[in-house]
DNA sequence: CTTATGGCTTGATATATATCAAAATTAACA
DNA sequence: TGTTAATTTTGATATATATCAAGCCATAAG
C-alpha cells in the first residue's frame, strides 16, 4: 500500500469546464478522481458527441487510452475537482510484484467493460423515460455507496449532457423529468433533484411499449 | 511463447447455436476464437436483449467477466466454431513474469472499452441507414484484416440480431438494408453482401439529420 | 421430394421522439 | 449589481422508426 500510494501524485485541481485529458492526447497515465466531478465524451468526425459516462470521486479515468497510448475520449471537469495521477507503466510494474494490485487493475478494467455493456442495452432497447430513470437510479446508488443521500442530490451536467449520454435531445430530457415529477416520483427543480419513490422509479424502468 | 501456448488449451467446437457461457456462469477462463462467429448478449430482467458485439476468428471473448467471477453476458455460436480456453489467473500469473504479454491483456481491455464506447456513438447519436452503413463496414475492415475479401462476405446473423445490436428493429434493419441497395451502395440477397462502394457507405455514415 | 418452420421483405399505419420556436429562468460576468 | 448569455421549460408540428400484417423465400426436417 506504501509503495502505490509513491506512485500515485497529487495532479492537482481542474476548474469547473476544464479538460483533464483530450482525445488524441499521449496516454501516460490514469486518473483517481478525488473530489468532484467529470464527463467523459467522443466527438465524430462530423462534429457529434457522445458523453460516454460521468464519473465521480473514487473513480478511476483514462482507461480508453492504454489500447493506442493516446486517449479516445475527452475528460471534462464539471466541477471544480482535485485529481490524481497513477502513471501506467508504473502501475504495470508494481502489478508485477504485487498480484492483488494486478487483479485489482484487471476488475477495474472489466467493470468499465461491463458497465458499457450496460449503457449499450440502456440506448439500444429502452425508452426516454426508462433511460431516465436507469440513470436517476445510477447516481443515487453511487452517491449512496459514497455515504451522500441517495435520495436527494445535484445534477452536475446539463439537460443536453444528460440527453447526449442517453441518446435524446434536451428537450426530450426535460420533458421526461417533468413527468417523472407529475409521477410523484422525482421532485426536480433546475439541477437539485429529489427522489421521492424508489421503487416507483425502479418500476419504470421495467416499462415497455418499445 | 511457448509458455504462453503451454497456457493455452483447445476448449473444443461449438456448434452453431450453441453456447460458450451464459451470464451468471462462474468466471474462469478468456475465449479465443479459431475459426466461427459468436455473438454475446445481455439480457434484461424483464426479457430485453442487447447483442453486444459479434466476434469473429482471432478475437477474445470473455473479459466482462473478470469483474466480478461471473460471466454477465451470454456468448453464442453463429457457426460452428473451434475455441481456445486460457485460463486467466494463469495468464495473470504468466503476465507478471512477461511484462509484454501483461501488457497486451491491458491493451485487449481497453481496445474493448473503446470499442464499446463507439457503439455508444453509434447508438446514442445515428440513424438507422447510418449505424448499419458503420457495422458494414467495421464488418468488412474485420474481414479484410483476416484476409477475406472486404467487399463481399457472408452475414452470420439474423436480421432480428443485426437490429438488436444496431438498437432497430429487424423491419427497420431489412428496410435500410434494401435502400443501401437502391442506392447501388451494396448488394445483398439474404446473407450474402456486397459492397459496390465502400466510399459511398462512408460518405453515408456522416449523413444526419437526427 | 414434400412439408414445415423460421427468416425476410414490403406495405399501411401508429407513435415516440426530434425539430422549431418562444418565453421564462438561472448563471456568468463585467 | 446590472447586463448578457446560457439553460430550461413548454407548445405545436414534423419525422423517423416501431408496430401490425401479409406474403414470400430458403433452409431444415421428415
Amino acid at each position: 500500500m506504501a509503495r502505490l500510494d509513491d506512485l500515485i501524485t497529487r495532479k492537482g485541481v481542474y476548474r469547473h469546464g476544464s479538460i483533464l485529458y483530450r482525445s488524441g492526447d499521449k496516454f501516460q497515465a490514469l486518473y483517481a478522481i478525488r473530489t468532484g466531478f467529470f464527463k467523459t465524451q467522443i466527438l465524430n468526425e462530423d462534429g457529434r458527441e457522445q458523453v460516454t459516462g460521468f464519473q465521480m470521486a473514487g473513480e478511476i479515468i483514462g482507461m480508453d487510452g492504454i489500447s493506442s497510448d493516446a486517449h479516445t475520449c475527452d475528460a471534462v471537469a464539471l466541477e471544480d475537482s482535485e485529481v490524481c495521477e497513477i502513471p501506467f507503466s508504473r502501475l504495470e510494474d508494481l502489478g508485477r510484484e504485487l498480484p492483488p494490485l494486478q487483479r485489482h487493475l484487471h476488475r477495474i478494467l472489466s467493470r468499465e467493460i461491463v458497465r458499457d455493456q450496460n449503457v449499450m442495452l440502456l440506448l439500444g432497447s429502452m425508452r426516454a423515460e426508462e433511460r431516465l430513470a436507469t440513470f436517476l437510479l445510477n447516481l443515487s446508488q453511487r452517491f449512496a455507496v459514497r455515504g451522500y443521500s441517495p435520495t436527494s442530490f445535484q445534477l452536475r451536467m446539463t439537460r443536453h449532457e444528460i440527453g447526449s449520454y442517453l441518446g435524446l435531445k434536451l428537450e426530450t430530457v426535460s420533458r421526461a423529468l417533468s413527468h417523472l415529477q407529475e409521477s410523484k416520483l422525482i421532485n426536480v427543480r433546475n439541477r437539485s433533484l429529489e427522489i421521492l419513490c424508489l421503487s416507483g422509479l425502479q418500476a419504470c424502468m421495467g416499462k415497455r411499449t418499445r
